[in-house]
DNA sequence: AATCCACAGGAAGCCCGGGAAC
DNA sequence: GTTCCCGGGCTTCCTGTGGATT
């Protein structure tokens, strides 16, 4: 075969894409339907920011999906716009801090974000904290103005290195003269401020908001917004993106994930060759997005719940559906043994056991036989073949997965 | 009613790696 | 650098228990 057919048929397939960005969660749209409120509520709040006075610092709630980054990004730079036109100093600072998460990255990176000058650059290591925030204070002062500093999932910032950042950021306001800061903290975690200081908590919970999670009908409206940006015209069966919504509003009002729906749905399509997408090619987006999380979570597992998850997989293969605790455990030695692994304790396998559970991987729920005992009764609940492939990537793994385990006593 | 199975799961302590304090 | 402390993984030892069987 040339090399030319390998892209002719797809080349010469149906455009179901018009603009694939549009649906992919980095994107920011210029309309956020159904926050008009939120938008409204950040902005009265940032307007004192155009007076020149400092807006007040704001926390902002909300799971995952509920438009928490793309009200503040939106707001954020229709702030900066308005400012313009009035020519006022404003700027607009954002961080996430999953990527960023130490202290020294994040008042570095503010102040490299301020920076105009190439080459009085915060290096990226090697500065004292003191010289870091000072500088930081300097630019600030030099600009004038006001600045706001988003700081988006803020818990694992908090998590990872603690609370010192923000206590040094919630004070810089007494420390500046000409200029002033605002902070917004973005969390998809209502309770995290337990975990912050008392001084911090006050000084940056001035203001809270709290973002509720989009129902059926709004998840539809956001999705045909974006659906005509992104898809080429009539390409879309009816249905699809109800079925789309629907789904994600089962998922806690999920916007990403009734985007990610919409969006894989047309993958598989184009994949498929199709002139449409439909409401079945939603159903397989719906399971290769529940694939590709559970590989993830079981590609991050520790060796060892491996080797267990494994050893439930091959009993499952040869026609046990259900085991006990012992059985899982003697098939598990079995196992770790031939890996030339260590050989925990029941006691400790036990403990693994409710862990996949509790990933929703296994299912293990309490009975009991009677004078037959009192056990679990444990069984898979991710696919065999799928599972055990992801599985055998660890190196430790590899060789396992055609040992057979000794067929169980069966007890009726 | 008493027995007894096959574990569940709590308590205490060991070991080890990593970060903070000295 | 050393020391101290903390948390996580793990073991050892243990007590508790639902219900078929005796």
């Amino acid at each position: 075969m040339d090399e030319k057919d390998i892209f002719e048929t797809f080349l010469n397939a149906e455009q179901l894409f018009k603009d694939k960005e549009v649906i992919r969660p980095s994107y920011t749209p210029e309309k956020l339907p159904h926050r008009e409120q939120e938008i409204t509520t950040l902005a009265s709040i940032f307007v004192s920011a155009l007076k020149g006075e400092t807006p007040s610092n704001v926390f902002i709630y909300g799971k995952t999906g509920t438009g928490k980054t793309a009200v503040a990004k939106y707001v954020g730079k229709e702030l900066i716009e308005k400012g313009r036109q009035l020519s006022k100093t404003l700027l607009f600072v954002y961080i996430n801090c999953e990527i960023v998460d130490t202290e020294y990255g994040i008042l570095s990176n503010i102040g490299n974000s301020i920076i105009k000058n190439w080459n009085e650059m915060i290096p990226f290591t090697g500065w004292p904290m003191e010289k870091v925030y000072d500088k930081l204070k300097e630019e600030i002062e030099k600009q004038g103005g006001v600045t706001i500093i988003v700081l988006d999932e803020i818990d694992k910032l908090v998590s990872k290195s603690g609370d010192d950042v923000l206590y040094v950021l919630s004070r810089m306001n007494t420390d500046l003269k000409n200029a002033k800061a605002s902070i917004i903290g973005i969390s998809n975690d209502l309770k995290f401020t337990e975990l912050l200081d008392a001084r911090v908590k006050s000084s940056l919970g001035e203001e809270e908001m709290i973002f509720p999670p989009y129902n059926a009908a709004q998840l539809q409206d956001i999705l045909k917004q974006r659906a005509e940006l992104a898809f080429n015209k009539d390409v879309l069966d009816p249905s699809v993106i109800p079925l789309c919504a629907a789904l994600a509003a089962q998922e806690h009002g999920d916007a990403r994930r009734a985007l990610d729906l919409l969006r894989v749905s047309g993958e598989i399509a184009e994949r498929d060759e199709q002139k449409n997408i439909t409401e079945a090619h939603v159903r397989k987006a719906q399971n290769k997005i529940e694939i590709d999380r559970v590989a993830e979570v079981i590609r991050t597992l520790p060796t060892q719940s491996k080797v267990v998850l494994m050893a439930i997989l091959l009993n499952r293969e040869i026609g046990q559906e259900t085991l006990t605790t012992g059985d899982v455990y003697d098939t598990y030695r079995a196992l770790a043994m031939k890996a030339n692994a260590s050989i925990l304790t029941q006691r400790r396998i036990t403990d693994l056991i409710s862990e996949l559970d509790m990933l929703g991987i296994i299912n293990a729920r309490l009975i009991s036989y009677g004078r037959g005992g009192r056990t679990r009764e444990i069984s898979a609940s991710v696919p065999v073949k799928e599972t055990k492939k992801v599985l055998e990537e660890d190196e430790l793994l590899k060789n396992l997965s055609n040992y057979k385990p000794l067929k169980q006593a069966t007890l009726v």
